[in-house]
This record gives structure tokens, C-alpha cells and sequence, in this order.
DNA sequence: AGCCTTTGACCAGCG
DNA sequence: TCGCTGGTCAAAGGC
């Protein structure tokens, strides 16, 4: 689809608990600066955040990053990269949310499905959640795909493909050692640098080239720690892992299966035009979508109508309310919005029965602009990020209120980290 | 046995 | 030319 050739796509991230932002090197700040620059399309450069002005120091990113907790993905679009933060100790917005273990309860980690470990320290304290924004270059089924590839847990690669760990640097400017994986596929040259944070969350995924083969059969990956994905999810709860190269001892429990990704493609394809932002599929042509976006993955569940609507009823009967049955337009700038994707509406329909009311969060944007954002009852720090989040009735915009709240959250609540993806060579990407 | 991670060494690009 | 840095190689060891 040349017409998204150029564009990108977001995302967003947790802010590492972690992580003190601020603490932030300077060849970080002017790594993302330089990237900001590169954005084409600088008047999408405007936020709904204020004060950013007082953050000259760095990028647009770095000023909202370090102004809200939120790094604000910066597209280099000579590079044709585009990059897709997520957070989260392990799991992508997607698939985080719709597992029914990290949904279930708060307190749980949505890795390992126990308690989650309180940071050792209290630097998250200062930073905010950090929602996601996801952006896109290319077609939609790729960014069906690559956000997939985001990869869940601690495995470098849980993306359905297997890798092979070849290196291990600790890059200057960066706060954690990066760690550099190839695919294991003959002749396949896809390469991809994922750094960590101490914790051993992902913070950051640089994929380089796309792969030239299909996924490996489920089940059959040689690399089942490494490459256990979503799609390796047993129903039952309990994850392929504990192998090689996962540290985040991930369980998951996730019987929706490809669900984000599918509504990332949906506002791939309304993300044009200043409306499109806030326009959505009804829910059948959603559904047709989803079929679609299925592509060679298949993995479109049967049950999800059921689901969706037990999603809703749920929704509608026992989960707070912020994230539901309101229409609120959070003033947004325009931006060129080809191929915007947002995980917003992956996470609100992973709004599952048991979706913990922090759960409630997204932030829509196109090209490296917030456009808006919804969060409800996020647990940052010793604080819960919580905005009254407002969303249509098809359940899919979740917007800005007008001021977040912070309250104090057991630390039990925490344990979100940053993750991010970024993708790079995407001039392999199939055409619409 | 096969595949993985780890990790120090090596290489190449750049200022 | 030299030093820095990021990326890769490859031996060793683990599962």
C-alpha cells in the first residue's frame, strides 16, 4: 500500500517502573531528537500536553516522555522505520489485555499470572503509564504481523518465530544491554536487537528485514521458550516457557488469540482524514475485517463474537464505568493519519469479562502526535494513573478526559515496563 | 545431538 | 591514524 510508504505509526508504551526517565542520557535525548526531526510531517508534532514547551532539551517525544511518563515514538522515515512501543513486563498491549490471567486481577502479574514483584525501588514513583499509540507504515496486514511480533514476555521473540541469540552489548546511551537475535529460518536474514531493562523486561525490539517465510508451525518451533508466542498460549492458562531465554517467568493465559492486531488493521483502514480518528468499523465489518486480517495466521477465533459480547455485558454490569458509554472528543491535532493503527481499540475490545479496570487504556495517534488517550486506573509507580476514559458504544474510542488522576495503588500493581518495537526495512512489505 | 545463550574478541564505520 | 561505538563472530557451556 504505497500510500502509507511513508508514514509510520506509533505506539506507546508503560513507562518502566523502573526507569527514571529523567535520568535519561543524552545521547538518548538526541537519538530521539534526531529521529523526531526526521518526521516529515512536523506540524503532527503538537500534543495535547502542555508545558512541553519547557522541555527543550529534547525531541517532542522526550518532552512528553519526560512530562507524562510517555516516550513518544519517533519515526525516521528515510530509515523507513517505524516503531511500536509497547508495555508491559512481557506482553503486548494486545495480548496483555486479553489475557484473561492479566486481566483477572490487577495484582497479578500479567506474566506469571501471581503477584507481581514491586520494584525495588521507587523511582517509577515520578512517572506516569504510558499508554500506546501505535503507528504504521505499510499495510495493514503487516502491522497486523509485526505487531505481532512484538513478542510476549521475556522471550526475545515471541513472535512466532525462532531466533537465535548471536550477541549482547551494552550500547553506550542506553540504559540496558541490547541484545541481538537473528531468525533461525535458513536464508532467512531478519535480525532483531532487543534491549532489556534490569528486570529483564523488554524495552525496546528493533527488527531489521522482514522474514521470507511463514511462521513456524505452532508447536513445533524448535526455539519453544524463545519464540513461545501468544499463538503458543495454552487455554488452560499455562505457558510454553521457563526455556531458554525467558526470564520473566510468563504465564499465560490467553484463549483470545490475535485479537490486537486484527483491530490494529481495522483503524489501519479508517485512519485517514481528520474524522477517521475517531471512526470505527461497526461491529460486523469488524468482524469481516478480522477474518481477513486473519490471513495465514488463521488464528481468528471462533467464539469471539461470544466473547465480544460477554466483553460488553461484563463491561456493562461490573467494571467501572470510565471506560464505557461515554462520547467525549479529546481535542486532537490533525495529522496525517495513513495507515494509523492504534492499540487503543485492540485494548478496549481486549476488554475481556475479567479486564482489570487499569486495563482501560489507550492513546490514539498517528505520525509521533498523541491524539489522545484514554487510561483508566493504571498503576504506575506507587500511584494509579486513572482518567475517567471515555469510549463510544461500539466500544472502541476510548478518550481523554480532561485531567488524570494519580492515586496511590498497592505496589503490587506495578511491575509495567516499556517496551518497544521498531522495525526497520519495511520496503519489503507487501502492497495493498 | 541439536539448539540455545553467554560473552569476550573482532571488525567496520565514523568523527 | 586513532579511539569510540555498534554489530557480529565464535568458542564454551547449558538445557
Amino acid at each position: 500500500m504505497t500510500g502509507f510508504s511513508d508514514t509510520f505509526a506509533v505506539m506507546g508504551e508503560w513507562v518502566d517502573c523502573s526507569t527514571n526517565h529523567k535520568k535519561r542520557s543524552k545521547a538518548e535525548l538526541d537519538r530521539e531528537t534526531s529521529l523526531e526531526v526526521d518526521v516529515k510531517n512536523k506540524d503532527f508534532l503538537q500534543t495535547n500536553f502542555q508545558e512541553r514547551s519547557s522541555y527543550s532539551g529534547g525531541g517532542l517525544s522526550e518532552r512528553v516522555a519526560a512530562r507524562a511518563g510517555f516516550k513518544v515514538p519517533s519515526i525516521n522515515t528515510e530509515s523507513n522505520l517505524w516503531s511500536l512501543n509497547i508495555s508491559s513486563p512481557g506482553a503486548t498491549p494486545a495480548t496483555l489485555l486479553e489475557s484473561p490471567v492479566f486481566l483477572s486481577n490487577p495484582l497479578l502479574s500479567p506474566t506469571t499470572g501471581k503477584l507481581s514483584s514491586p520494584p525495588s525501588d521507587h523511582k517509577a514513583k515520578d512517572e506516569f503509564f504510558d499508554p500506546t499509540i501505535i503507528g504504521v507504515e505499510s499495510d495493514a496486514s503487516q502491522v497486523y504481523e509485526q505487531t505481532h511480533n512484538i513478542g510476549l514476555g521475556g522471550a526475545p521473540a515471541d513472535d512466532g518465530y525462532n531466533w537465535r541469540k548471536y550477541g549482547q552489548k551494552l550500547v553506550k546511551g542506553s540504559e540496558y544491554p541490547r541484545s541481538y537475535y537473528k531468525c533461525t529460518h535458513p536464508n532467512c536474514e531478519v535480525k532483531k536487537k532487543v534491549e532489556r531493562s534490569r528486570e529483564g523486561h523488554i524495552t525496546e525490539i528493533i527488527y531489521a528485514k522482514t522474514h521470507n517465510h511463514p511462521k513456524p508451525p505452532l508447536n513445533r518451533r524448535s526455539g519453544i521458550g524463545s519464540s513461545g508466542t501468544c499463538n503458543d498460549m495454552q487455554i488452560d492458562g499455562t505457558e510454553q516457557q521457563g526455556l531458554a531465554g525467558t526470564n520473566e517467568n510468563i504465564e499465560w493465559t490467553s484463549p483470545v488469540r490475535n485479537y490486537g492486531s486484527m483491530q490494529v488493521q481495522n483503524r489501519t483502514q479508517f485512519g485517514y482524514g481528520d474524522a477517521a480518528f475517531f471512526k470505527d468499523e461497526d461491529e460486523e465489518d469488524r468482524t469481516s475485517h478480522m477474518s481477513d486480517s486473519m490471513g495465514y495466521y488463521g488464528e481468528a477465533d471462533e467464539s469471539e463474537p461470544k466473547r465480544r459480547l460477554e466483553i460488553k455485558r461484563t463491561i456493562q454490569g461490573g467494571l467501572p464505568t470510565q471506560t464505557h458509554n461515554h462520547h467525549e472528543h479529546y481535542p486532537v491535532p490533525h495529522s496525517r493519519s495513513e495507515g494509523l493503527v492504534t492499540a487503543s481499540s485492540s485494548l478496549f475490545d481486549f476488554q475481556t469479562p475479567m479486564r482489570p479496570p487499569w486495563a482501560g487504556f489507550s492513546v490514539y495517534g498517528g505520525e509521533t502526535e498523541l491524539l489522545g488517550l484514554s487510561i483508566s486506573g493504571l498503576a504506575i509507580g506507587q500511584e494509579r494513573f486513572s482518567m475517567p476514559a471515555t469510549g463510544d458504544p461500539a466500544g472502541l474510542m476510548l478518550q481523554l478526559p480532561a485531567e488524570p488522576k494519580l492515586e496511590q495503588v498497592s505496589q503490587q500493581e506495578l511491575g509495567f515496563s516499556r517496551r518497544s518495537l521498531i522495525y526497520r526495512d519495511t520496503s519489503s512489505l507487501p502492497e495493498i
